[in-house]
RNA sequence: GGCCCGGUCGUCAAGCGGUUAAGACACCGCCCUUUCACGGCGGGUUCACGGGUUCGAAUCCCGUCCGGGUCACCA
């Protein structure tokens, strides 16, 4: 029987959710529900100084709205807790004295001014230099039993190369000589995020450990550690990196300079979960059909490792509007206004009026939520106006027969009794035909009149259904006091 | 700087030795039409460059260039 597939996600609480991590997160959730395994939450608080109040509620609350429900984590439970690592705290311990004891791994007491001077003038050359590797025994001894602060670091191989397979970039070799005798544990007796990583991730019998490609060169050193204890290799799933554009043109790890990068910051945008996993998702995968339209659970049948690439993808805000935009339209028309309101709100006020129809002519029209507001904004204001917003050649609309046009809209729609589209539609539509023109023509200055503005959200017969009989007839009656008539 | 990984339209991308090099977003044009949007149709010198290998290369190999990542008692 085959191992069931478990992924992790293993976010640290900042507070703040990146979309780089959501797609890590919404990655391993596919590779195992694709493949009917677990997905485990793993909180990893271990650096104490960046302790962010309530961080861990915002982690639960972007797995819910986004449905990447987890099967094993802190507030669910599951059998390979704690899962959260300040609450592991005693466990590491030992396996890191494990490998002392074993000769592969020991204490240093290096001060940090020591390690400082070392790492010289230009920043990031150079390494440790094992100068605790070695100590005699005694001198160990001695050094401990004073009370010495120190870390205990892991030997690493001082020559040969380490070489491993990953799922999306294949086989990978790193000179030994590269690597560092790591830090498993720091001197304040916490266990550094790698170390931690090992031993959590095989306690918890985690199989893919997926992940963004920034840890690839430091995968060696994890198989070190796998190797020191003779623990089995998971399978590893490195993903590319979302970058960002920046005004110069640049491109480098999407951050907040080229804009919101933040689940939470999207969502106030306008932008629904949906549609931003939806986008991510295709962010670095490609399923096998091409399609582009995907829920969750259309995700999880398709989804595939090796339909994930090779390099990196900047991240692109119009495709993203595009997508709200259909999964906007898709939507139940009463599903659209419960979510529109709060932005009818902000133009409209505690003002009612006909949703129905002001939903009909805004969905289609609507990419991100946020656009609502300005766009009817004329609704409860009409705008100041120039009246050659009435001239129109293609329309066939100039200033004169414009207040024709208003002079018998305005008597027509005055007899109307049942203000709604359908009576509107019917009284216009008769009308144009009578007064020899075409449809535009008496139509046009019509929306003018009752917007105020030369581009509008809907057409003339849905603006007056929403305005109502008086505020229409009060507006069309300005427009023909505008035109001097 | 060392090491690692990439490089197909502006962007996301399919492609796995023989294709007219898909598709989507954006852009432009036309149609529909009551403005805009939706929808429909159409448009674009895209395989970084240079060498190989091969009858044949976007696909395989080498070099160059460009981009990114990484070198912490951070995660």
């Amino acid at each position: 029987m085959q191992k069931k597939i478990r992924t992790r996600f293993a976010p640290s609480p900042t507070g703040f959710m990146h979309v780089g991590n959501l797609r890590t997160a919404l990655y391993e959730y596919l590779i195992a529900k694709s493949m009917h395994g677990d997905f485990i939450l793993r909180i990893e608080d271990t650096d104490q100084e960046r302790l962010v109040e309530g961080a861990t509620d915002v982690i639960y609350r972007t797995l819910r709205e986004t449905g990447l429900m987890h099967d094993e984590g802190p507030d669910i439970g599951g059998e390979f807790g704690p899962y959260v690592q300040s609450e592991r705290q005693e466990l590491y311990r030992p396996y890191a004295e494990q490998l002392v004891r074993e000769g592969k791994a020991y204490y240093c007491f290096c001060t940090k001014e020591r390690l400082d001077s070392l790492r010289g003038e230009e920043e990031g050359f150079g390494g440790y230099d094992r100068h605790c590797r070695d100590l005699p025994q005694e001198e160990v001894e001695r050094l401990l039993k004073a009370g010495t602060p120190y870390v205990i670091r892991q030997k690493m191989p001082v020559e040969g190369s380490t070489t491993f397979e990953d799922a999306v970039y294949g086989s990978i070799t790193i000179e030994n000589s590269e690597l560092e005798d790591q830090i498993l544990l720091k001197s304040d007796g916490y266990p550094t995020y790698n170390f931690a990583n090992v031993i959590d991730d095989h306690l918890m019998q985690i199989t893919h450990v997926v992940r963004g490609c920034e840890y690839l060169t430091s995968t060696p050193k994890y198989n070190l550690l796998y190797e020191a204890f003779g623990w089995e290799i998971p399978v590893y799933v490195h993903l590319p990196l979302i970058m960002g554009r920046g005004d110069d043109g640049e491109v480098s790890k999407l951050s907040k300079r080229h804009g919101s990068t933040g689940f939470d910051d999207l969502v106030n945008e306008g932008y629904l979960p949906q549609a931003i996993m939806n986008y991510i998702a295709l962010l670095g995968w490609c399923p096998k059909d091409n399609e582009e339209v995907f829920s969750l659970e259309g995700l999880v049948q398709n989804f595939s490792v090796d339909g994930i690439s090779k390099s990196p993808s900047v991240f692109d805000y119009d495709k993203l509007a595009w997508f709200n935009g259909e999964y906007l339209r898709a939507m139940p028309p009463e599903e659209f206004t419960a979510l529109a309101m709060p932005y009818y709100r902000q133009s409209l006020g505690e003002k009612t009026c006909n949703w129905t129809v002001l939903s009909t002519i805004l969905q289609p029209r609507v990419t991100q939520l946020t656009q609502i507001p300005e766009k009817i904004r004329f609704f409860a204001e009409l705008p100041e106006y120039e009246t050659d917003l009435f001239v129109n050649k293609k329309s066939k609309t100039n200033l004169e027969n414009s207040v024709t046009m208003l002079e018998h809209a305005i008597a027509a729609l005055e007899a109307i009794s049942t203000w709604d589209v359908e009576t509107i539609h019917t009284v216009l539509l008769e009308l144009a035909p009578k007064l020899e023109v075409k449809n535009g023509t008496l139509l046009w200055p019509v929306r003018i009149a009752a917007a105020g503005m030369s581009v509008t959200p809907g057409g003339a017969i849905e603006i007056l259904a929403i305005l109502g009989k008086e505020e229409s007839l009060r507006r069309l009656r300005i427009g023909l006091a505008k035109l001097g008539a």
